[in-house]
DNA sequence: GCGTAACCGAGACGGTACGTCCGGTCTTAGT
DNA sequence: ACTAAGACCGGACGTACCGTCTCGGTTACGC
């Protein structure tokens, strides 16, 4: 039958692909980036190096997959924003739980070296915007102008710019390593993000 | 004149060093972090590979000597944040004039490249946190603190938190190229800091 | 046929090795084995250096193979001595072609090179000595033996000094270079080992 | 008195020229000439670099001085050839204490070394075949000339020809190290050359 | 007995080559 | 048909020395 057809070809092809981004990911993590090799990443992986080749252009390629799947992977049940009708807590909830992403093992060396090369290299970096943030950013976009919508954020705010108030910070942060990246902290970013610095 | 008894030997060396400083710079901006080479960097500055390693370990180091230099020679005249009783315009012109920095053709190629090195280098991220990021945001500190003292904050807010909050959106837009940075962008920054996303 | 699947790899790689080979020879004859460099040879030889350091360890032994090579294709028809029973007439024809080899332009400099890397470095001054000095030695020894048997080699004699004998002068002459290396010698030097110095 | 003037100058660079031929010559044995570098034997000689090239032009340059004093050295007392009377004894004695100097440990490396460089470099070859070689050579020369006069040589042997014949397998042996230098064996030498292979 | 010039050690410099590693392409053998 | 294996050309790595070049510091001479 011709729908038998292909499936052992793509259960191997499933399996060889994810051993060579299990083995990406390893290595980042054991090595860096700087010195995770094709090379390296094809005999962690018991993969000829024209495998890899046939399927992707380069190292940073095959690691944007490898963080990909791995977010997928830790993120499985969606990061879906809760409009609980109260946006101070629903702002904390999900900020909250983008720290715990943040923060997991095995989840930073990896997603620091993809955003590293997303620095330096404009056309991955502009897949990366588009791809990993700017979907989660276009859900809490929403949730702000819903919250917008019922008076609860001035009506001459740009969202846009309220978003990157609260991402931009976090972001900081876990880039620069130079202040802790706990809960209490995107807890004291909501409040002074919804009231400002000034005494009311 | 005992000032000319600098030798030959640090008038040269000192040559030496801008020269490859100057070549690292042109060719980070030709080409690209990835495809610098040291000895790239040694034939562009006519030096033997030799000299480089004997005062650099690393094409990182390379890097950030010479955008150190580079900032040093754009904001020559100091970074000095005014304090002239008006909190709003100060923080605005401050930040405009980081963004002016930030935009400055010449500027962007290197500093990406090395801001790319510190996120996937713990060591190098540290040092480029203490050196080249604590001293700006230390005066932004104390700008913030003498607000707070004279009641233009309120009291319970962490001005750390509130530096972070105007230098995190900053720095995101820099590094996702995905909107504009703009003067307006920081004017609106500012607005929002200091007067929060809730209605009044 | 089967001989037809000696692959497209073993066909190849006799090709490289042969081109490096040559590459070797002409760059020892051009510049003197000293100035001799592996990455001279590669480039000659269109190769990248990591295929020669696949396959010798040192540039001595890329010589050693190249010159044996040559030795095979210039006396390819093999070295055999004569046994006419004319023990003079055999060895002045033996020796005189072994003058004819050391004297062949474009065997000499390689040759030369390496017997002075044979000279200082004991491990391969004995691998010459076994596969290249001593084969012909052997030759000589039998032919020797044979001429004691019928008595004209005085029964108490050690042939292997007698080989020596006539070798030794030999191979002095082509080394210093202090006396032209002639068939004229070589046939004083088999008079005189037969007859010895002291009058009859 | 003049003869006192220039002494303390020419007693220091005296130390310093033996410490520079010293260092080469423990160099040379312990690491062997290829590994031999100027820089070795200036740190070795606790010299600076200029004053080695100050001095002379290559390695090879300073070696070929070791390997002289180092000859002077060992046979201090001159290499004359006694004239008993009684050619055998003679040459077998000449023969003897050459085989003796051969031998001598700490000659062995360095005149080895020279010896290879000698043979690469035709330059380097004459200096050494008629400033080393040449002189001994022609001791036995006379000594051969006057046996030949009172006739216990036959008239019309070529006595160049004659001392190579002892001379060419006693250097053979040094060079091939194939076979043990003795006085056995010269003394078989000395006995073949003068009654030849051919039974009496 | 005091400059002053020759000489020294030290070692930085522009280079060349080393031997290694890896990138990306290609061929082969095997399943 | 597609893979694991790995040879191949190319090119950068970081190191070791080359031979040249200051640089201070020290003699020892000649005024």
């Amino acid at each position: 039958m011709s729908s038998r057809r292909v499936p052992e070809t793509a259960r191997s092809r499933r399996r060889t692909h994810s051993a060579i981004l299990d083995a990406t990911l390893e290595l980042v993590h054991e090595v860096g980036y700087p010195k995770l090799t094709i090379e390296g990443v094809a005999a962690r992986a018991g993969v000829g190096k024209q495998t890899i080749y046939r399927w992707w252009p380069s190292k940073a390629a095959i690691l944007r997959d490898a963080v990909v799947c791995l977010t997928e992977d830790i993120a499985r049940t969606g990061i879906a924003i809760p409009d609980t009708g109260d946006l101070e807590a629903d702002l904390k909830a999900v900020l909250r739980s983008t720290v715990d992403i943040m923060i997991h093992p095995g989840y930073d060396a990896p997603a620091r070296a993809l955003a590293a090369v997303g620095i330096a290299d404009p056309e991955l970096g502009e897949e990366l915007a588009v791809h990993l943030v700017e979907p989660t950013l276009h859900l809490c976009l929403e949730r702000l102008g819903s919250a917008q919508r019922i008076g609860q954020i001035a009506p001459d705010i740009d969202t846009r710019i309220a978003v990157e108030m609260l991402a931009g910070p976090l972001a900081r942060r876990w880039l620069l390593r130079d202040a802790p990246l706990t809960h209490e902290y995107v807890d004291a970013l909501v409040d002074i993000a919804l009231h400002g610095l000034a005494p009311r």
